[in-house]
DNA sequence: TGTACATCAGTGAACGCGCGTTCACTGATGTAC
DNA sequence: TGTACATCAGTGAACGCGCGTTCACTGATGTAC
């Protein structure tokens, strides 16, 4: 914070009007919170006193972590449930990509809780870990593919992962922008250019 | 908001536990803000009282109206000033991707507020608008690279897009994730796959 | 079979905090005469 | 050259709000004797 500052002159009353955007811009080289449900507001949409909460968590830090773990358990659930184990590899991916970004969009306080603000959370919480375990699940797709292998494998896993949070990410916040297209086409084509596979399009013409 | 409820019976008492966990889910089903700073925050870092903003804004929307477009400015600038509009359609991509790339690390704050919060600002500011200046931006430069004609250059420019925001955003927000190479060369290997061009490793090779 | 009592599942009032906003004001500075 | 006055750039106290948290309490229900 500066100290307190001596008027401006007259005729330079404009100066304060860019001084105040420039200390915002300040303070936006930090990260900002994505703000939980307060725990009054759950609290009233259970329909019991704040202080029953207390009952059953500590803290609302608490009450915030349990609630973060149980949307990723949700999440993996719900990819567990698409997946068939048996299909062809590039066929899972598809799948995967499809439901991961089904549930974000329709999921969107939750998956902004898990993706778009992990690490400034309560720490009791992994708030969907640090990313390494989706990760993981799609480079282990990747490398089934054949398409890349070892580490290079890991990098495409990593990088249409990057692209899917992406295409959830801009659907939640920007949904009047000229997206043309259904999520899901678009989750596809993201998986396709990666893994190097021809679009759907394109292998029809052969 | 539920009616006042009865108390559990003896012994289950855990029920509420579930209950306000469920609860949160129900909230979270839309998506949350992301919180600018706040006026009186902004008035203390310029080191002016909280109603002496009031003598340019006319409430806390418009300030941060304000500080949105100003921050929408200086991207907007330094993509300009790093594009070298007589270079490779290619080059020119690469270099957008980069310069998009960076400054979002940089800003944290900044683009998440244009980026990941849009939407749910004050109406004065477009916030960066709903993206489709940077969609077409970036299909204009796919076009002319020739990899891509017409909507479909369209679509990769908004793939390119996606990809390059997920690259953003999950820096931003998984710092602690097994990211193994800077965000410059990911954001190379983004813009590479999408428009089918060969990565600069395997260019090297032949 | 009755009754005292411990335990359980919660309530309600109060606290201090930071917030956005309003409103009457203050002190310096330029201008008209 | 002096002085009254309008204007400018701000201040400071107060407001009502929702928040997280604390703490003494209440009423129902099971259990021991």
């Amino acid at each position: 914070m500066a100290q307190r500052r001596a008027a401006n002159r007259r005729g330079e009353g404009d100066q304060l009007r860019l001084e105040l955007i420039r200390a915002a811009t300040d303070l936006l080289v930090q990260p900002r919170q994505v703000s939980p449900p307060s725990l009054r507001a759950i609290a009233r949409e259970v329909g019991v006193s704040p202080s029953g909460v207390y009952l059953h968590f500590a803290s609302q830090d608490d009450l915030i972590a349990a609630v973060i773990d149980a949307q990723y358990d949700e999440l993996r659930a719900a990819l567990a449930a698409t997946d068939k184990p048996a299909a062809e590899p590039l066929d899972r991916l598809l799948a995967m990509a499809r439901t991961y970004v089904r549930w974000g969009i329709d999921h969107p306080g939750a998956y902004q809780l898990l993706f778009e603000s992990a690490d400034a959370l309560p720490a009791g919480s992994m708030a969907g870990g640090t990313g390494d375990e989706i990760m993981d699940g799609v480079a282990a797709l990747v490398r089934a593919h054949g398409s890349a292998r070892g580490a290079e494998a890991r990098h495409t896993g990593m990088r249409i992962w990057i692209a899917l949070h992406g295409l959830v990410s801009l659907r939640i916040h920007k949904p009047h922008a000229s997206w043309a297209g259904s999520a899901e086409r678009d989750a596809a084509a993201l998986v396709r250019a990666h893994v190097g596979a021809p679009s759907a399009a394109a292998a029809r013409k052969r």
